[in-house]
DNA sequence: CTTTGTAATAGTGGATACACTCATACAGAA
DNA sequence: TTCTGTATGAGTGTATCCACTATTACAAAG
């Protein structure tokens, strides 16, 4: 499983939160675009009351950026905040791994070397879903942290980022699963050394992003006009 | 400033967002108990409906369990999830100065030493305001960072074990304010030294979570029954 | 042609209304 | 007495409605 919701939608206002937050991983809502709640209710069947509540909450995830009167848009990231957020996901990370370590057993790791050859098997086969892939291999060690709440958080930064990996690896020749190095990783949780494995999966995940950087920077594009304010901000 | 939001609240909802958060801040709403969106309401001279979107934004931050079809219950944390969160936050903190380093000049040494002698003032004059201090104290460091999603997230993890920290402070007699030693933060801080920076941080964050959590253990009370989903859950 | 004021419209935030769910209390059966 | 089924009421979730805000288009004045 990758860093997709489980369980059926218990309520209309779910229901919404999950489509429209597809709807913002798989790129068809563009960052800075305008969300209609009476649009998206009627696509969904439903009243622009619950389609509100899910603003709410993906406006607390960071996804999409609420203007008080102005309306509700899809969050375009700067190429400093994608970066914040890789520094943010790869401390988080590297806690999951350092946490994880006593539960690698073999099985476990024999696990892991599934989910490398998956990777590698998506790669080679162009790439469509190895973006997936790529997400389950993180989850799954993470998940052997067995802290929810880190979890849930790690979660939240692979989704915020998503829609612009997946241009990237769209339009890349040589993106990520051409040079990545997750054996790496796996090589150091191998070693059974927490420490260095906390460290090699920071510098893992830091590596990705100044060459999305350097890619949307080269499209001009990375940045959706207008800021993202982090929802909860304090200070 | 500590982890206040700022600004004044500039609709219905925002304002019962924030009156709700103080109140679980402030421990008048207990951990475990149940808000009726109407009683509420009516406290605030509005309807229940931006009561019900302020709930939506507490329970993404994790302060509050909405079990559909049952209601809204102030989330309690088991120990674990509190070491969890310290957890959490140590490496959080850690980069936020690391990453605060190369703005540590002298004026904000200065500045440190300030927040360093109001804690001290605050903790002899009995502790009452120590825990803003304490938390003026860590977001003055996070703040040089310059990075305003790590601070936000930080700032939610603080408010999330504060009113726990506010009954251990308030109940016992040799707290976190005669014992914790922030001048060790600060020194490590002067040396320059990022790294050792960041490794003194996590040291200090997660000092505090064995004692609070044996404090919880004692008084039996620590964990509010109803297990707080993470939200945004996943995997 | 530009600028400024005004009207029309789309859209937001909030209040109310309604249907359904859950919990509790109670009555009747075992 | 204990168990089970039912009724009742409180509370939740959603739909609809209304008032207000912001934006846009357009017209009049410079």
């Amino acid at each position: 499983m990758s860093f997709a919701s489980k369980g059926m939608a218990a309520t209309a206002q779910d229901e919404a939160y999950r489509a429209i937050l597809q709807d913002i991983r798989s790129g068809r809502y563009q960052p800075g675009e305008r969300l209609i709640p009476e649009t998206i209710a009627r696509e969904l069947a439903m009243s622009r009351m619950p389609v509100r509540e899910a603003f709410q909450r993906l406006a607390n995830e960071g996804l999409v950026l609420i203007r008080p009167n102005r309306g509700c848009f899809v969050s375009g990231l700067t190429i400093e905040e994608i970066y914040e957020l890789f520094e943010i996901r790869s401390v988080l990370e590297g806690l999951a791994v350092r946490l994880a370590m006593p539960r690698f057993d073999a099985a476990a790791l024999a696990e892991l070397d599934d989910h490398l050859a998956r990777m590698r098997r998506a790669g080679a086969a162009g790439g469509a879903d190895w973006l997936g892939r790529h997400q389950e291999f993180h989850a799954y060690i993470c998940g052997l942290s067995r802290r929810p709440k880190l979890i849930a958080q790690i979660a939240a930064l692979h989704i915020a980022v998503e829609p612009y990996m997946r241009v990237w690896l769209h339009h890349v020749a040589q993106p990520a699963h051409a040079t990545e190095r997750q054996d790496e990783v796996v090589e150091a949780i191998r070693t059974g050394d927490a420490e260095h494995a906390e460290a090699v999966m920071r510098e893992h995940v830091l590596r990705t992003a100044p060459r999305l950087a350097e890619f949307l920077r080269s499209r001009g594009q990375a940045t959706g006009a207008p800021a993202t304010l982090p929802a909860s901000a304090q200070i």
